[in-house]
DNA sequence: TGTACATCAGTGAACGCGCGTTCACTGATGTAC
DNA sequence: TGTACATCAGTGAACGCGCGTTCACTGATGTAC
């Protein structure tokens, strides 16, 4: 009778080397699972963008589910960072937290860069066809992102507005992504950028 | 040298009975596109939930893909007219336009009813790893929704807040679905339509 | 410091399977006289 | 109305291919004395 905890890697000693590779494996993963979806994403190459023959994919993963699990926590968090960075970059030069955070999610840079951008924008329609474990992650990023919109709301809005403006950010996006990074899709995403930031903090800053 | 017209049916007569059957298959590939998306459309699954033999498709289409175009379209067709008629018993019993559609657009209903719903909610987010004459029909479906939601829209709104509402409804429908068909999802989709529909008209109806 | 051995990360061939597509065919329906 | 033939919708075996997974192996790294 044993306790198994999944993810875990307790009761094992990995060496430094195994290490770097296995996040190397998750790191091209996370960008690969934004561009190519759920079922985009095959082991052989993963592996093979990795620099690595697929036969060693097992000794890192018990299945090719487990690494989506891991792809997605290491996207929502190299995502969220992208995506803060970006915002502070508008306060400093200064926006109110609020417009930052919408011009950085809509802006023409997060249109393009798929690869390295919010994964919730490019997964959350596939999300119901996952497995168990992996819809379990990918709930835990969109609460997260919730959650840093509200931190983020003008003062004067109630705080479940987030969970609004959180869906109208992620639907905003994708729309535009399928309207192609063309002229129209830019022009639909500046548009809306220009409404949600007129409609919130009007006569502002 | 001559013309070719895709997908129209130009110099070929075409049977009842063949008829028919194209069509089921398409009605088939609809449903199941919205389900299971644009990777989970198998040519020999859906000929057998039509009815027939893998054998037989090709007499009926010029590949995998121009199946999805006419899936996209019929799935199209079918999605607004559902939405439609939802819509119009909301209006009969009193709603504005405006607020019959979002009611119906978030209903529980709308939620669990993916195979039958909106394909923009169920599919956008494939739609930029698609062939070209699939995102061609893919983005005809989208402005179509969104001249639908302009049509509805309070008259006291810019024209321009369509885009911006059709972005809202696609985003929320799609985190509730990811959230499940659950408590969790059912609440954030009601606090959702509860605080559109106080947003917009407030003191109204 | 050097040798002998154990451990371990990664290799590459092989597997069974399901996919999209092709094609020779069959049996039912339609047409000509 | 009946017969002979042509057309045509749908069948089912077969194809080449790429997938996830397994496994015996190799060569490099680490450890003991």
């Amino acid at each position: 009778m044993t306790t198994v905890i999944y993810g875990s890697d307790l009761m094992k000693t990995v060496s430094p080397r195994k290490e770097a590779t296995h996040a190397r494996i998750v790191d091209t993963a996370a960008r690969v699972i934004r561009r190519a979806g759920y079922e985009g994403i095959g082991v052989a190459d993963i592996m093979k963008a990795a620099g690595l023959t697929h036969g060693g994919f097992y000794a890192h993963f018990a299945s090719r589910d487990a690494l989506i699990v891991e792809a997605i926590e290491q996207a929502g968090r190299e995502g969220m960072q992208t995506l803060m960075a970006s915002t502070e970059r508008r306060e400093a030069r200064g926006s109110s937290p609020f417009k930052a955070l919408v011009s950085a999610y809509l802006s023409d840079t997060h249109l393009s860069s798929v690869e390295t951008g919010c994964p919730i924008a490019a997964l959350v329609g596939e999300m119901p066809r996952q497995s168990e474990a992996v819809q379990i992650a990918a709930r835990r990023r969109v609460m997260a992102f919730i959650e840093m919109v509200r931190t983020r709301l003008p003062a004067d809005r109630a705080a479940d507005e987030a969970e609004t403006i959180a869906s109208t950010l992620i639907g905003t996006l994708q729309i535009a992504r399928a309207l192609g990074d063309t002229a129209q899709g830019r022009a639909f995403l500046s548009g809306r950028r220009r409404h949600l930031l007129a409609s919130f903090e009007p006569g502002e800053d």
